[in-house]
DNA sequence: CAGCTTCATAACTAGTTGGTTATATCGCTG
DNA sequence: CAGCGATATAACCAACTAGTTATGAAGCTG
């Protein structure tokens, strides 16, 4: 099986770097990540999303820049608000990355390892 | 529905955080994904890693061992080899964060959407 | 043991990140 | 229009990142 990156290694690289690098750095902090779970309930403006960390608001503006960036958020104009949307369209594109290494963590691959090894057995060496 | 984060905001991060923080980081860089790419292929030396890149051999070291701390690779001694294997496990658990967030990008969360809608007005408000 | 290969470590640098405080802007509302 | 609430921006800082070169250690192999 071929998996994707590899290849592309002096060649420049494929159509998804980039959005996958800004997507797993935009996840890797825990405040953004807090940020998108409490969106996925519903939209919420700046101030309310502040409210719950013990951090400045100019800190989470910055960090709402960042999942902007990475087209995890978008926002909307609504007087002085601006409330922000999950957009989780770019998650997606992680998952669908992640997924090509689904058999090298579970069961059922050491299963189908296994089932395949038996099969080689039974029929001899090629 | 809940998910995971927001309510930690204040008391402290959930038991995955670290992980998490761990593996999107390291997930977040082009040249780290493409080891892995390569890792699933079966099992590497740092310098046959280290070949298809135009950096050097510390770089790639380095690299390795953010993959190392984030528990994606393992590596053992083989004479003057350091042979790394993947270790996929932390990715499950990214996965798993990240499934959480499925409803909001397929389009099957909509068909859903309009699913619970046509129930809820066949049944008529509770 | 001399020397090659494999890999790691140290020391340095430039750029990025994640936070701060202070200040400016925008748009209600009295 | 004065003033307040909501948000963005600027300037600054400490810590971290991703790369470099130079060097050293470990382990084969002649």
């Amino acid at each position: 099986m071929k998996l994707r990156g590899y290849e592309d290694a002096r060649s420049g690289w494929t159509d998804d770097t980039q959005q996958l690098d800004a997507t797993f750095a935009a996840l890797a902090d825990p405040t953004r990540r807090a940020i998108l779970a409490r969106l996925a309930s519903g939209d919420a403006t700046v101030t309310e999303l502040a409210k719950p960390f013990r951090m400045s608001q100019p800190a989470i503006s910055k960090h709402l820049k960042v999942l902007e960036r990475a087209g995890l958020v978008s926002r909307r104009r609504e007087a002085q608000r601006r409330p922000c949307r999950l957009e989780a369209r770019p998650l997606r594109t992680a998952v669908d990355w992640l997924e090509d290494y689904r058999r090298f963590w579970g069961e059922s691959y050491r299963r189908l390892d296994t089932l395949l090894d038996e099969l080689r057995s039974v029929e001899g060496p090629t």
